[in-house]
DNA sequence: TAGTTGATTCACT
DNA sequence: GTGAATCAACTAC
């Protein structure tokens, strides 16, 4: 296993990295608990010329500043006044590209994750949809634009390598006011995994 | 300065 | 299946 370096981030194609790191592992080190999970569903958001993106258009704010950052950074944002959504930021500085972690697999301080969520690890929806995948790592705003080659937040290579014939890609979900954008399959996830959000 | 809305989840019927 | 929770950013005055 071995933490995946800043150049990885850099790489310009959101979509190529959005299916990358299906399998690889987020882990989070917070109040000296480290928790992780096995990435199991992505979506790629591809920049300015992305309507379903915060940054469309060059829209730049202190929210979707994060996403102007270098390759490699994190950015965190709160939806609907309750769920932490976690992004990670690939590509070059000013070039807003992200890869959203959509849902996780809990793979080590499952007893800290339990806790978190008060629900069984076993129960699929512990960790399945943005908002869950954030609360069973203990991600919230206190993450927001970290490195994610420093020792808060950090992603491995979990050595598990998958071929394009155990991803499978389908239309974003839940923006479907992005238009003509909403139908195009950036949304990747782990066939045959159960910690997937739910199909729409 | 005020009104609208969303990259969602959970509890309840 | 339906609706509430809840707030920062965007848009319009």
């Amino acid at each position: 296993m071995s933490k995946l370096k800043p150049e990885y981030y850099q790489n310009t194609d959101a979509i190529f990295l959005a299916q990358d790191l299906l399998g690889k592992i987020l882990f989070t080190r917070k109040n000296g608990e480290v928790t992780a999970g096995i990435i199991t569903e992505t979506e790629a958001y591809f920049g300015t010329e992305d309507k379903a993106s915060h940054a469309y258009g060059g829209r730049r704010s202190s929210r979707t500043e994060a996403m102007y950052q270098p390759g490699g950074f994190s950015y965190v944002y709160l939806c609907y006044g309750i769920h932490h959504l976690f992004n990670i930021v690939v590509s070059k500085e000013d070039d807003p590209k992200s890869v959203l972690v959509r849902s996780v697999e809990p793979y080590k301080g499952l007893e800290i994750i339990r806790k978190r969520r008060n629900m069984a690890v076993t129960d699929k929806a512990v960790s399945s949809g943005p908002g869950s995948a954030s609360k069973a790592l203990g991600i919230d705003m206190s993450f927001n634009k970290k490195s994610l080659t420093g020792d808060e937040i950090w992603i491995e290579d979990s050595g598990l390598l998958y071929g394009s014939e155990d991803i499978t890609s389908t239309p974003r979900v839940g923006v479907a006011y992005a238009q003509e954008h909403a139908l195009l399959p950036l949304r990747f996830y782990l066939k045959n995994n159960r910690y997937i959000s739910k199909n729409k």
